[in-house]
DNA sequence: TCTGGGGTCCTAGGACCC
DNA sequence: TCTGGGGTCCTAGGACCC
């Protein structure tokens, strides 16, 4: 069997930890720039404010109902992700613990043979909350899919499940497929949830299990429908992940807090983004060799019609050499904003993403590169010693820019409780 | 005035190889 | 009238996830 934690209204949650008095008050966290709401608690969606949708325009019913409202604080939520997953690593050993993002982890119960499935989810759950403050939801099944199907139902019916599902049998299964709107399934997203009510007739979770594999590859993007009908029919068709997997592709990008409009600004933000993204990558001791770099122009002929502030202007470039040290790929990507900057044009946002990702101790040669690449690996240890230890950015490159009149919108930020001493929580 | 920031996997088609 | 049968690698784009 397996199991997925899933945390409750994660953001929410660790914003409650350190406010107890908004335990059972609705409270919302906004994304970066205060865009859009990107977590909402039961009490807050109970008030009809969208997940996801834009904050201004929830703004009047967020005032009328007295929402307490947070910028996204990812210095607390990352801490919290660590201090949960590391619970349960504990609880189950690390290596059945497959991490599937900030709030949510795959759990190998493979272990746990005959046992009373519902009790040890309700054990998993009390423990982690007990640990760490960050209430959960546990679903136990057969596959990832089916587990998915059983934490969802566990969300909608917190106090009867008390937040634990256990989809065994046959019989359970199929119940809770019935139940469970084909949208909803893990894998179905928008445009096939479309596809599949209005022109296959297909409804639930339960109609589409009941379809064979050939008519999913043929529907449902070949491998990947086959794969989904598969596992909604019990037949495990993804596996555990390898807990310590490289990701392929590190990404750092960014709305601007305002439009910006000089080259300078520009090289700025792309240089700081590259300066992020590099540390991300030497974090799991890899290099990069190529990198690409965008911005997206302000279009001044869609001004205010549409959501993503229109065009994309993107490039990129191959090292001779893949490299993890920061002055190297900002110089590169600095380079590339000169192909791609239109002087008067404004920008909305600008973005770095790093490809082309091996293990540092396994980089291949070039035998046409210069004799002397920078070997600066002690350099940017430290400072990302400095870093970690002080704060964002105390030590940064010049082309980082310091007055940064570009950086994002963040006001209702809380402090980072458990990540910097002189943010502690102070009790009185 | 105002709508985030990451990621993954897969497919199709073109260039090129023997 | 008529032109093989495999492969690989790369890119662009689409679908999905949280």
């Amino acid at each position: 069997m397996i199991g997925i934690i899933d945390c409750n209204s994660f953001y929410c949650g660790c914003e409650r930890l350190f406010r107890p008095e908004l335990e059972d008050k609705p409270v919302v966290v906004l994304s970066n720039n205060d865009g859009c709401i990107i977590s909402r608690t039961d009490e807050a969606k109970n008030l009809g404010v969208e997940m996801a949708g834009p904050y201004f325009l929830a703004k009047p019913n967020i005032e009328k109902y007295n929402v307490s409202t947070f910028s996204s604080n990812y210095h607390l939520y990352g801490d919290m992700s660590w201090r949960v997953m590391e619970s349960l690593r504990t609880i189950l050993g690390s290596e059945k613990v497959e991490v599937y993002s900030v709030d949510e982890a795959f759990v190998d119960l493979s272990n746990y043979k005959d046992e009373d499935y519902y009790m040890l989810g309700l054990r998993l759950k009390e423990t982690v909350e007990q640990w760490t403050g960050i209430k959960v939801s546990v679903g136990i099944a057969p596959t990832k899919v089916l587990s998915k199907v059983a934490n969802h139902l566990a969300k909608k019916n917190k106090l009867k499940t008390k937040c634990v599902v256990v989809l065994k049998d046959e019989k359970a299964i199929s119940a809770a497929l019935q139940k469970t709107p084909v949208g909803e399934v893990w894998g179905v997203g928008k445009k096939y949830a479309t596809k599949l009510q209005d022109t296959l007739a297909i409804f639930s979770a339960f109609d589409l299990s009941r379809q064979s594999e050939s008519w999913a590859h043929k529907n449902m993007g070949g491998v990947v429908g086959v794969r989904l009908i598969k596992e909604l029919k019990g037949e495990q068709g993804r596996v555990m992940e390898e807990p310590l997997t490289a990701k392929k592709m590190i990404a750092t990008t960014r709305m601007f807090g305002r439009d910006a409009g000089t080259i300078t600004e520009i090289k700025e933000a792309i240089a700081t983004y590259t300066a992020r993204a590099a540390e991300k990558l030497r974090r799991q001791e890899c290099v990069a060799r190529t990198i690409e770099i965008f911005v997206v122009q302000k279009d001044a002929h869609m001004e205010g019609k549409r959501f993503r502030h229109g065009h994309k202007v993107s490039t990129y470039t191959n090292l001779q050499v893949a490299s993890a040290d920061t002055t190297v790929l900002s110089a590169a990507a600095t380079a590339l904003v000169d192909q791609i900057f239109i002087p008067g044009q404004k920008y909305k946002k600008a973005g770095v993403m790093l490809s082309g990702i091996e293990p540092a101790n396994e980089v291949q040669g070039n035998l046409f590169a210069a004799e002397d690449v920078k070997n600066n690996d002690a350099l940017m240890q430290t400072i990302d010693n400095i870093n970690f230890a002080m704060r964002d950015d105390a030590v940064k490159l010049a082309a980082s820019g310091t007055t940064r009149n570009w950086k994002m919108r963040s006001e209702l930020r809380s402090p980072r409780y458990t990540t910097r001493w002189e943010e502690l929580a102070e009790v009185s």
